[in-house]
DNA sequence: CCTATTTCTTAAGATATCTTAATTTTTAAT
DNA sequence: ATTAAAAATTAAGATATCTTAAGAAATAGG
């Protein structure tokens, strides 16, 4: 685990093995089953979470009791609310492990120590923030420019693998489409 | 401009005089009339602006040719296309000053020397991103989960003195909704 | 294997929102 | 003030997408 974070790191910026052993002490490895949640409505989310290894979902409940997926997260990426995490107030969010799924989680007091500790690692962050708005920017852009048949082709063939992993359901949620209409979609 | 712009920074992290001034001779400022654009689809986004004073939106053209906005800015806010900006590769949106805008930009390169510079800035950029990325959650929030109508009333109901800054139809555009229908929902 | 659970499909009727196009109102420019 | 340009409204018909409800298929757990 630390060598990944290692390798992660050194893409943004150059650490010793020093640096990173001090940065990863601040960090706590949990493991979360299928289907187990990391993050549910209400709660504060107290951390963020480095995913080594597995798939965790980050969604909501509308008013309609209907769960809307806002993304994926997969190895390599950091994930938490961030409104709740920065704010420190209830998350509208549930983050959940879709596999069985192993992070490395760190809360805000040890974050903001680790900063101040290794002042290179708001470089990380910034830039691992920034590349979360182009993701997104492009999420976006895509949702405005294409209809539901147009989201979902283009979901299938940027993503194949990844579209496997997820139930269908899933990825009509993801896309804003509800799984019925999607099933016509298939189909036609 | 540097005092607002000092004010600005001091938010994030504690800078000496000597570093704003340093930060500063990295800035560039601009003004931009009502109308003109700041950035064009297909322009390479080379800078991130500072927003002074005035009003600019943030929008992309659909394959019907309607604009979409993304998201307006005003004083005190960074704004760029993101992925532009970052990837180096044309944009897919425009930027657009609606009143008399003045900004400090600066360019990539500019930029990467502050940080080298400036280690600070990169918490102040890391904070002003997560910032960025809160918005847009709340934003992406509030689209799922509510109506045309609602969210057209929450928007006047929030930001009641700036919905009066801009058209109607833009608010429509930002919202997601045809102006013609905002206008029938105005009505019922 | 077998059963239970989860996921996917089908189809009919409902509806929110869009399209088009013309008209009115408001705002800005000379 | 007058005209031109920009913005907002109206209304009718069209459609993309949703809702509901039920059944079929696939997957996972014991």
């Amino acid at each position: 685990m630390k060598t990944q974070l290692q390798n992660y790191l050194n893409r943004y910026a150059s650490f010793s093995s020093e640096e990173i052993d001090r940065f990863y002490n601040y960090l706590t490895p949990r493991t979360f089953q299928k289907k187990e949640f990391l993050l549910k409505e209400g709660d504060i989310c107290k951390n963020k979470f480095f995913i080594i290894d597995g798939l965790i979902r980050l969604f909501n409940i509308d008013n309609k009791g209907h769960e809307n997926i806002i993304h994926f997260g997969i190895e390599n990426w950091w994930t938490t609310s961030f409104e709740s995490f920065i704010t420190e107030k209830p998350s509208l969010l549930y983050m959940q492990a879709l596999e069985k799924t192993t992070v490395l989680s760190i809360n805000k007091e040890n974050l903001e120590k680790a900063y101040q500790n290794i002042p290179k690692l708001e470089r990380v962050f910034r830039i691992t923030t920034e590349n979360m708005l182009i993701a997104i920017e492009r999420k976006n852009e895509f949702y405005t420019k294409m209809s539901s048949k147009e989201r979902y082709d283009f979901f299938i063939k940027k993503l194949p693998s990844f579209a496997q992993r997820i139930p269908q359901y899933m990825i009509a949620s993801y896309l804003d489409i509800t799984p019925e209409y999607l099933s016509e979609l298939r189909k036609g």
